[in-house]
DNA sequence: CAGGCGTGGCT
DNA sequence: TAGCCAAGCCT
């Protein structure tokens, strides 16, 4: 420990009181509404969340309510947030509460940590935060933070450099006043003053300590991460309509999209006939349209989706498995669907 | 353990 | 615009 840690703990626990945003899972702040709301965070902008939070906790009150509740309804709150396995991971969470922790929401950082989705930086943000014990969080915010504080110009995703920022964490939160001010005074200032680009440095309660900025070289820390190049994948999805309802398919239990609901669909990474898709179509159609072509960018993959309108040959029918069914077209709301799914739905104009 | 996992905003 | 980024976790 620097004797600078004792000023840094002290500048943060001082400014975040004075600058902490109205955001609704501070007030009331709960274990369960601490939970949730970080498990929609992971990954994802506040102002995302924002929208989403309050319709998900009328509708999950407790941990009792999500546990009772059946996994596509909770995939159907979550639909359009993405990483949609959280909401699975949120679900089975709520059930393990129920049966290991009386539905009482655990506040220690190893019990949060056993839960399905729960890592060490949500089981540290909700032990310190809600149950203010003395546990480090590191989260892409507080790793920018610091980097900068020290100048450490590593990159962002070397192990060593990752252990050494816990540990400057760690560090910071067993000297500090008050954990929870110190921990949500870090990511609110990532969030809101070291931000990754143009950094509002006049406004940082840490300036005089920041030892990148006294260098000068705050906008080369940390340097960008190289992203991983992008797979092609061709989504071939028929729209198939008949008396008002249309035809879904569920996806498969695991990979892009799981459990999600779409419009049957062949994949593959390469372009495909019409005649092909046909083909490989576990239905009989008696007539392929080409309604759209669009194109949608996820983190690893690159889709062209090819949205065709279709018909089903007479008296086909469609075979009774778990995984496919035909759903009001008023009704899609109710079914998890991603975006992608639901811009294939809208493409058609049968 | 490196890569998979969504989506939209920003530059 | 093409790429980077966001309150990470799991396998």
């Amino acid at each position: 420990m620097s004797p600078s840690d004792q000023r840094l703990a002290a500048a943060i626990e001082q400014w975040f009181p004075l600058n902490a945003r109205d955001l609704p899972w501070r007030n009331p702040r709960t274990p369960w509404r601490a939970l949730v709301s970080e498990l929609m965070l992971q990954q994802t902008q506040v102002s995302r969340v924002l929208e989403r939070f309050e319709p998900f906790m009328d509708r999950f009150a407790t941990p009792c309510s999500l546990a009772s509740a059946d996994e596509q309804d909770v995939l159907a709150m979550w639909q359009g947030l993405g990483y949609y396995r959280r909401a699975r991971s949120l679900h089975r969470a709520a059930r393990e509460i129920v049966d290991r922790f009386d539905g009482e929401v655990p506040i220690d950082a190893v019990s949060l940590c056993s839960l399905p989705g729960v890592g060490r930086y949500t089981a540290g943000s909700i032990a310190s935060i809600v149950g203010g014990a003395r546990e480090a969080i590191v989260d892409g915010n507080v790793m920018r933070l610091l980097a900068r504080v020290h100048c450490d110009g590593a990159s962002p995703t070397d192990r060593v450099f990752i252990k050494r920022v816990w540990s400057w964490a760690q560090n910071l939160v067993d000297i500090c006043e008050q954990p929870p001010l110190l921990n949500e005074g870090m990511m609110e200032l990532g969030a809101t003053v070291c931000t990754p680009t143009l950094p509002s440095c006049d406004k940082c309660p840490l300036a005089a300590l920041c030892q990148s900025r006294l260098q000068g070289r705050v906008s080369e820390i940390p340097p960008p991460k190289r992203s991983a190049a992008r797979q092609e994948l061709h989504h071939y999805a028929v729209v198939i309509k008949r008396r008002g309802k249309v035809l879904l398919e569920q996806r498969a239990a695991t990979g892009l999209w799981a459990g999600m609901w779409q419009a049957p669909a062949i994949e593959s990474q390469t372009i495909l006939s019409e005649s092909e898709v046909i083909k490989r179509l576990p239905f009989p159609l008696q007539s392929l349209r080409i309604q759209k072509v669009m194109q949608r960018t996820l983190t690893h993959r690159n889709v062209t989706l090819h949205i065709y309108s279709g018909s089903l040959k007479r008296g086909a029918r469609v075979p009774a498995t778990m995984g496919v069914k035909w759903v009001p077209v008023g009704g899609l709301a109710d079914v998890p669907i991603s975006n992608a799914g639901h811009a294939v739905l809208a493409a058609d104009n049968s």
